[in-house]
DNA sequence: GTTAAATATTTCGATATCGATTCACTCGAT
DNA sequence: ATCGAGTGAATCGATATCGAAATATTTAAC
């Protein structure tokens, strides 16, 4: 439950750290979308393609996780990507309310091609920190993102 | 430049830092979307109202700039703010060319009737955190933010 | 076996978002 | 005075995004 008053200093706290958690996110996000837009896809487009490539096929509430996206917007998402030939929906037989979303060989060539591209961009972006410091970083950012109300 | 092969534990710490910091977004965003959306308000929409209240009127490129958007997306984000007559465009008569964004006493109520809940939404996902560990956060967020390519 | 609840996806309407382009306007150089 | 560069905003087309409602299907309960 919120926590009423508890004093300005904390509400600057959480006000600030907000402020600063955002502008990174801009920042290494703006890095990153270089490398993805060079291959004409969208950050969402890009997520979906990694998942696949790195867990295998997918049904699409499953990659709409994976992406922090919703399950509704998924289905855009792999619209577009199947109407380029990157991957392909297929019914699954034994339960057919499943489709599950698998990478074509074009899409798994782009995929290699890409990603570490993206990755080099993140370590760039990263660079501005040291080893241990983006490990604090991280770990700091584990506890909010795993944290229940 | 990128660093291409600089052995893949840069890359994993890099990758790692990448997707907590992203989830931790992603679990602040929706903390704050809830007080937002009761309101009927949009993450941009707040933001712009939010600027305004703590800045005075502001022209379009430089809202924009305070919400991390596009010129071109603020365009939509003060139509739909201005049809609520939540704020209100005014035409500068020195230089014709800039439009200045104002906030209307509707406006200016909501924002002073939202912000608090959105403030005690966010000292809420911070609690996660010491303190002192809110500032560690807010300050390796700031190095990242800032830093040129 | 038929119905009800649960689940996966799609569809829909509204808003957001970007980048590119266009339009309007200012201002400095000629 | 006027032309051209620069700048602020609006517009356009494409994609993203959400939540809610609709559709299809499975599974559990009876």
């Amino acid at each position: 439950m919120a926590t009423r008053h508890q004093g300005s200093a904390a509400e600057k706290r959480a006000l600030d750290a907000s402020i600063e958690l955002r502008r990174a996110v801009n920042a290494v996000s703006l890095r990153e979308n270089e490398a993805m837009r060079a291959a004409g896809l969208t950050e969402s487009q890009f997520g979906a393609l990694e998942a696949l490539h790195h867990l295998g096929p997918l049904c699409q509430h499953e990659l709409a996780g994976k992406v922090l996206k919703s399950a509704g917007n998924m289905t855009t998402v792999v619209d577009n990507l199947e109407r380029r030939g990157l991957v392909e929906r297929r019914r699954d037989r034994e339960d057919r309310r499943v489709v599950t979303i698998h990478l074509t060989d074009r899409g798994r060539d782009l995929v290699r091609e890409v990603f570490p591209r993206v990755v080099d961009a993140l370590v760039d972006a990263f660079s501005a920190l040291s080893a241990r410091e983006q490990q604090q970083l991280a770990a700091l950012c584990r506890r909010l993102g795993t944290s229940e109300s």
